[in-house]
Formats: C-alpha cells, sequence, structure tokens
DNA sequence: AGATTTCATTGATCTTAATCATGTTTTAGA
DNA sequence: TCTAAAACATGATTAAGATCAATGAAATCT
C-alpha cells in the first residue's frame, strides 16, 4: 500500500522551523536522519486508520494530511490539518491509547516515520524536543477546546467566519488585495470542520461572497475583508 | 482575595498517583514542596481569570475546580474539571499564551502553586516528569477532539447519555446497585458541558428518568443502567 | 426562622439549521 | 476526449432544540 524508500533524501521535516526538532544542533540530528523511514502517500491514501495501534510518530515533509474522526450515523468530523513540518500520530502514541482518528492524504505527500522507543529517548535525553512536543500539544489543545466553546455558544455563520479567519492565518498566500486559501477543500469537507451540514455551509458561503467578505473560483477561497470578517464572528477571537 | 499560608502541609497533590511526579523519589519530590506555595480558596473564588498571564502551574490537592471559557453573547462552556491529584494552568503556560478560560473553585478547595522557571527546569532535569505531562496534555487533547466530534455528529440525547457516563467514570462512587455522581453540578453548568440550554437538558434528564437510566436526589444523579445508557449514546464510546 | 435569591421544572412558541429534492457544474477516469 | 461520478448550488419542507414565560422548590443570607 505504502511506497516505502529508506534512501529517500528528506531533510525537511526534521529541519523545519518550527518544528520539535528545532533546537538540536547538526550532529543531534544526524541520528534522527539516520533512523526514520521516509514514506510517499498518494492523494487519498491513509497513513493511519481509527482504531489502530500506534508504534511510532509520522513527520510531515511536504503535503497537507487531514485528521478525522467518525460519528453517528456515517458523520465525520475534521479534526486538524496537518501539514509541513508537523508531527502526526504523537497524541495517540503518548497516550498510549489507539488512533481516535484516521490520517488521510489530502494531496500526493511525504511523510517520514520514528519508531516509538527511538523518539521517547530522544524526549527523554533532549529536554528541547520535551518541551517542544509540550509547547505543541498545549497549542492544539488550545485551540481544540477553543472549537469546543465555539461549537457551544456560537452560529454557524460566526463559525464559518471564524474557520475563515483560522484557515488564512494557517494556509494563507497573500496576494495583495486578497489572501489566497491554499487548501482545495470540499464544501463536505468544509462542513464538518464546523459541524454542519455541506448545504448549510454552502448557504452562508453564498451570503459571505455577497457581502464582499470572501472571493471564489472553483473550490478556492479568498479572504477580502478580514476586518469584516472578525466583526462577523462575534468575537474578538 | 487568596488566604495564602506557606507553612500549610500539603503533600497529596505532589505525591498524587496519578499526578505528574508520581515516578519521583522522596528525595527528588522535597525541592518542589519547598518551593510551592499552598493555598486556600473559598467556593466560588477564582484562581485564575480568562486573559490573565501565567506565572506557573496549580496542583490541587483537595476540592474540585471547573475550567470556564466565555462565548458570545453572555454564553459560557465548561470546558473540564479539575480534582485532587491534577495539574491546572499548564495549558496556558505551556503554550506562553495567556489564559483562555477561567478557574472558579466549585467547593472550597486547597490548591498548590509552583513557579514557572522552578516547573520548567523540573521538566528538563527528570524525564518522567516531562513524559507525564505530555501524557496528560495527550489524553485530555484526545477527549477534548472526541467531544468536537460528538458536538459535530450526536445530539443532545446522545450528548447526555455521554456525559453522564465519562462523569461516573471520574467521579462516580459505587453504590452497589447505582453509581453516585459525587459532583453537585447546576443543571445550568451540565447544560454547558454539552452544548445545550438548562431547559433542554432537564427535559432529557427527565426523560432518562422515566426509562429508568438514572436518578436522581437533589442536584445528585445516580446512574443506574450503564448498559443502556451506553446505547443511547448511539456509539461504543 | 423568615425572607430573598437562585435554581429547577414544565408548557407554549419560534428560529435555526437539517433534510429532502432537483438541476448544474466540475472533476476524474476509461 | 468523452463519459460517469462527484461535488456544487438553490429551493421547499421539516424537525430539533432555543427562547420566552410562569410556577414551585432549594439554598443562602441576615
Amino acid at each position: 500500500m505504502e511506497l516505502k524508500n529508506h534512501k529517500l533524501e528528506c531533510e525537511t521535516c526534521v529541519s523545519h522551523l518550527k518544528g520539535i526538532f528545532c533546537e538540536l544542533s547538526h550532529d543531534q540530528l544526524s541520528p534522527i536522519t539516520n533512523q526514520k523511514v521516509t514514506n510517499i502517500y498518494k492523494k487519498g491514501q491513509s497513513l493511519f486508520v481509527e482504531g489502530n495501534h500506534p508504534n511510532g510518530i509520522f513527520c510531515i515533509s511536504t503535503g497537507n494530511i487531514k485528521l478525522t474522526e467518525q460519528g453517528n450515523d456515517g458523520k465525520e468530523t475534521l479534526i486538524r490539518i496537518v501539514t509541513k513540518g508537523d508531527i502526526l500520530g504523537h497524541r495517540s502514541l503518548f497516550s498510549e491509547q489507539s488512533y481516535h482518528a484516521t490520517a488521510t492524504a489530502m494531496e500526493d505527500t511525504r511523510a517520514c516515520f520514528i519508531d516509538k522507543s527511538f523518539i521517547i529517548g530522544l524526549i527523554k535525553e533532549q529536554p528541547s524536543v520535551a518541551l517542544k512536543v509540550i509547547e505543541k500539544l498545549s497549542k492544539d489543545m488550545g485551540a481544540a477546546e477553543h472549537r469546543l466553546n465555539s461549537m457551544h455558544t456560537r452560529n454557524v455563520r460566526e463559525r464559518l467566519a471564524e474557520l475563515l479567519l483560522l484557515l488564512k492565518e494557517s494556509h494563507g498566500v497573500d496576494e495583495g488585495t486578497r489572501t489566497k486559501i491554499d487548501l482545495r477543500l470540499t464544501r463536505e469537507e468544509m462542513s464538518t470542520m464546523i459541524g454542519t451540514a455541506p448545504e448549510t455551509l454552502i448557504r452562508f458561503i453564498s451570503e459571505f461572497k455577497e457581502a464582499g467578505l470572501i472571493e471564489q473560483e472553483g473550490k478556492t477561497i479568498f479572504v477580502k475583508d478580514e476586518g469584516k470578517l472578525l466583526e462577523w464572528t462575534g468575537c474578538q477571537l
């Protein structure tokens, strides 16, 4: 299923600025580079599936990966989108639980795999790695709890405005007059990010377009008026 | 506002079995015991407030504390309930953000405060503490993401069934024929845990009582039929 | 203990968003 | 490149749950 290639040149994930290894020296990085295994995943392929047992963590070199969790009645939730330099699968590994979510490549993707005992050893020996993992988990948890609060206290219009601002921050590409959100999310996927039906999401996207907050070309969305979008969230974010 | 007493005897929080210090020896614990400051909080008092800047972490010795986050329109969400042996305020501290939530004592509470630089030093020197913090964050994050999924994919009845099972696990006291949920939550508080209106919550509690799933004495709820409750969540949890 | 405030409960009504239905456009595959 | 399958879009209808309203029961304060 997955195409393994131990020889593949891939420094991107371990040496990425925002990654958990960013404070290690070249000498400290080389054992990681030797140990990890680089894999290529085609669009739509899974890195792991809900219920599987984790044996290590993934480190993303290129491509976006979505984490989805199954709910009742065939519905699902898009929990997080993982990008270049991010780690993946650490939450389940470190809590010693099986995967709660499925990781699927949203486009052709290159990811490295680091063995469980190796990454745990590294955390024990390198406090900077431990602190980076703690920092990442803390930030992601803050985001998850904020999303939970939004689900409880905001309506679909407000949640959509919030989502667009978050996607702009994380994946926005500035084009001067507007910001391109460089993810080719389907409307179905977007709807599972804010807990609504695809039809409802589309209706609000139409409303946002008419009000001049955003523009659309195919699946791609462009943020035109961030200030008004912020107003429409009904909060200071 | 808070009653400080450096001399108060309090070993509970640092030596608690499920706590982050549980793998440390007596000699490794004593500097923590010396450094921490024990405080007493009356019911309703805040340990910290949304927007404040964290300077350390709290370690709970006795009493339950609720973490709430403000939303739109005066609404709020009960994010987590923190109990004996748990740490509190670590998420904001380690992500270097201001507090996203307010911590309020649900009853008279004793909590210790550990200074930021001290706890970070400890994490750097004691890998077991780092790993315990990572494990705790990972578990809590899994719970938060699961709740998010429930909000997206389950209706109020299913979410209430799920909440009762979770509260039974975390705070249940076995009474043979039934399990007492030993938290005196108001209906308002419970409703902010699953994102519904208090009136709606009460209607479903009545339904659960009539179906024989639970019993009620004042604010206290007793789980009578866990199996049926699990069925009513519409999932395998 | 009595008074006051807060909380619980149930009923009636209204709103938001889900669902169902249908046509159109885009994408991917042979 | 043509065709089948997804995905998009919009209208009509329905249902879940919010909101409003009013009363009764607890808890708290003096």
